[in-house]
DNA sequence: AAGATGTGATACAAGCATGTCTCAGAAACA
DNA sequence: TGTTTCTGAGACATGCTTGTATCACATCTT
């Protein structure tokens, strides 16, 4: 990779996206000043790091979307519910990363390239979906469409149940597959 | 009900109402000037009706929750599938309102009024579920917490459809029945 | 050690949303 | 019809956020 900077930018760098995710999803309206804070940094120092307020926010969000699919990657080749029952796993402990994605959604939605990302990444779930279907996995009388939108919101009430506290991330992880497996398997 | 105003007052207040609803359900971080002009009306007007953002976007979601809870009224006596089934064919075509809820539930969850009554209406659902894991409708193994996150993603998540144009409402209540109660049922 | 690079603090200009006020005109009421 | 009530348009002050620029200082590199 490119170490072209100071071990201080990457810091930084570091910070500003750890604490931008956070503190976008605690309060969606925040402005500079209060992610610059919460990043432990001055706004002058974001505002080197990122041109302006949109840029961070898209930044943030190609993060999310870089790393939920690496970690979706190792797991590509599997289909039906084993495929469903490993992104689960894999997904539950990264909570900020999609939650950030789909509750902001209206923040980026606007900007092409992250458009285009979301759009690939819903086909693979579509094409997952769709073969575990064929290969009798999931029942037929649901659209994969259904199918996608129903997973990503049963995730998200896992998330909801961790953040409240009525249940740690493996349980949380447990009652998803249950209910999600049950509500589409057959 | 108090009659005090003119005519053109209680025009005014329901459009405010449905377009800021609308307004800040497709933008949360609308301004003044944006909600009057949604609503056909001047910001001056809007100002008349309502002294602060803060105070409009409150009377939003205690209107919002008022309706969703006069919609339910009449099925309060239903229990298990049939209480769940109602009530997805009541909100299915109230998207709108208990989506405003979901969605913006960070502009107002510091107010103490709306938090009251949104705990009371968790609490009924909770009861709801509970009941139906005593009387063997919903599955034993799921807490009724899990239960209540879940229907309101699945609900979410039908609405998320319909958005889409990918079904018609009544395609996604009968989505939404299916999985959630193949999902919890048992 | 010396130079380069990143940082914090601060000041600053500009834009935007908020909230207030006024006034002329339109609509409702009786 | 005459009076009351509501409205739209606009001016205005204010405060907050954005984005830029500067300077002294700290930290990294070599």
């Amino acid at each position: 990779m490119s170490q072209k900077h100071d071990r201080r930018f990457a810091r930084s760098q570091q910070a500003i996206i750890e604490a931008g995710i956070a503190t976008l999803l605690r309060n969606p309206s925040a402005g500079m000043s209060e992610i610059a804070d919460a990043a432990g940094i001055g706004r002058a120092t974001l505002y080197r790091h990122f041109d302006s307020r949109e840029a961070l926010v898209r930044k943030l969000a190609l993060t999310c979307m870089e790393e939920t699919q690496a970690a979706l990657q190792p797991h590509e080749d599997l289909s039906g519910r084993a495929a469903v029952e490993a992104i689960i796993d894999v997904l539950m402990p990264m909570t900020d990363r999609f939650r950030f994605l789909v509750s902001l959604w209206s923040l980026v939605e606007g900007d092409a390239q992250v458009a285009r990302i979301e759009a690939r990444m819903r086909d693979e779930m579509l094409d997952m979906f769709q073969q575990g279907i064929a290969a009798g996995d999931f029942r037929a009388d649901l659209p994969a469409s259904w199918m996608a939108a129903f997973f990503d919101s049963t995730l998200m009430a896992g998330w909801t149940l961790v953040e409240a506290g009525s249940a740690t991330s493996a349980e949380a992880a447990a009652f998803v597959k249950r209910s999600f497996l049950a509500g589409c398997g057959k």
